[in-house]
DNA sequence: GAGTGGTCTAGACCACAGA
DNA sequence: CTGTGGTCTAGACCACTCG
């Protein structure tokens, strides 16, 4: 029996972060250094590196060094939950991810950019717009503590949104789902399509992830009771930050 | 601007696969053939294979070859609509994921093993048994045409199913769920869990993917009226091979 | 045994950050 | 400029499949 050399690298690597005796946030061993001193190649040290950076252990930055992740843990979004009233008086006002973030013990934080865009193609398609038809857009840069965990961008419909309160920084008290229902648009049911892909450079820049780290796109849908969409955000949050769950009511089957 | 091969290489092959050049199934070159005819080196070579199989566009197997994936498409699990009336009329007499495997024009196929078993930590916890009791356990092996998709083990508490139609090899119409309700335990709700990690070297050989690939877990919970869990299925499938889409009402907020 | 993918090495060079 | 991570090379050897 052989061992191979990278896996057994790894472990002992991922049990001494584990057991803290490098804390979150601090320096590891520079390639070269590790290379010397476990006495492999430097291409294998980095092989080792690379294992630990896709399990969200490690963060490396060209030019800078290699550091354990500011975030162990995952942060659990509960994708039903947030949608109903005991759990919206969790969240207080700041919303259902800021209560995420601090059932982790760290402080959320966003920053929203408002515009009025042209949507991507699948997004069009499920507002109903015409291709060229522009969109209320909000972009959300999502934080805990100083990093950046999630990226979420939310259309709204022009002739719907355009000149009212959806265009402000603050959404008031409820969100969007509160003002479009005041807007004679509430919405009855949620759904959320789900997909593993990589990140776009612009997305792997900002999430301070390596252009292979993967990410979950979380794709949200509002939908009235005539089953117009009025709502689409994109959620981009890397898999390896993050776990989900989803909660609902079954028919009966007949006994 | 330096133009990397990888990534170059790699988007090179993935529009020839997309394009039919090489069909699915179909052989791909050796890597050291692809190594000499594009004049990169033999790890080189065997990046650009890399990148294609975590995107889950070809499949390699040591001392044959590499091959395109029988498989291109996702496969979309609709994790809500297969508790409803009219979607188990879609889905016949044969289940939600023999619907989901149909709609991409493959056949879906399935192998079941029944065992009384210690059921893993998590799971135990969740049916609220003693870590050494025994629960029934329906292993499933499911297929399209020829391809192991998914793993997906049930669990039931032995209180509740020993000596039931549970124990069978079919569970006949309605599924698991008509059985419980029958025996006195009707699931009004569902919940899932979901979280993507690396298969284990079982889970990895059944489904005929590197140990690297990614896998979503998602972990099942069937629960009656009184809040007690009386099924939790893991399904293990490749992130590669499947998409996820929930729907549920919302509360409305008021106006 | 011949042919295949997988791991590792030693070393060159590139791209980027920070003093 | 120095030091860092990232890419690529040439070649050795290992692990596995199939005839």
């Amino acid at each position: 029996m052989k061992e191979n050399k990278v896996p057994r690298l790894a472990a002992e690597l991922r049990a001494k972060i584990q057991q803290g005796v490098y804390p979150p946030g601090s320096a590891l061993p520079k390639v070269r250094d590790l290379s010397e001193s476990e006495g492999v190649s430097y291409q294998t040290a980095r092989d080792v590196y690379e294992v630990l950076r896709d399990e969200g252990l490690i963060i490396s930055r060209r030019g800078e060094g290699t550091f354990v992740s500011p975030i162990l843990g995952k942060i659990h979004r509960d994708g039903t939950g947030r949608y109903i009233k005991s759990a919206r008086e969790e969240a207080g006002a700041r919303g259902a991810f800021a209560a995420e973030v601090a059932r982790l013990g760290m402080t959320p934080g966003a920053t929203t950019e408002i515009s009025r865009e042209r949507p991507p193609k699948p997004v069009a398609q499920i507002l109903g717009l015409h291709h060229a038809a522009k969109a209320l857009v909000r972009a959300r840069v999502m934080r805990a503590d100083a990093t950046v965990v999630q990226v979420a961008t939310s259309y709204f419909p022009g002739d719907v949104a355009f000149g009212t309160q959806l265009e402000q920084q603050d959404t008031g008290d409820g969100g969007s789902k509160s003002r479009l229902a005041e807007l004679g648009y509430p919405q009855v049911r949620i759904r959320e399509s789900l997909d593993v892909r990589t990140p776009s450079k612009a997305e792997a820049a900002l999430l301070g992830i390596s252009a292979d780290g993967l990410v979950y796109e979380i794709t949200h849908v509002g939908l009235t009771e005539t089953g117009r969409a009025v709502e689409v955000c994109v959620h981009v949050m890397p898999i390896t930050l993050w776990s989900l769950s989803y909660e609902w009511p079954i028919d009966q089957p007949a006994v």
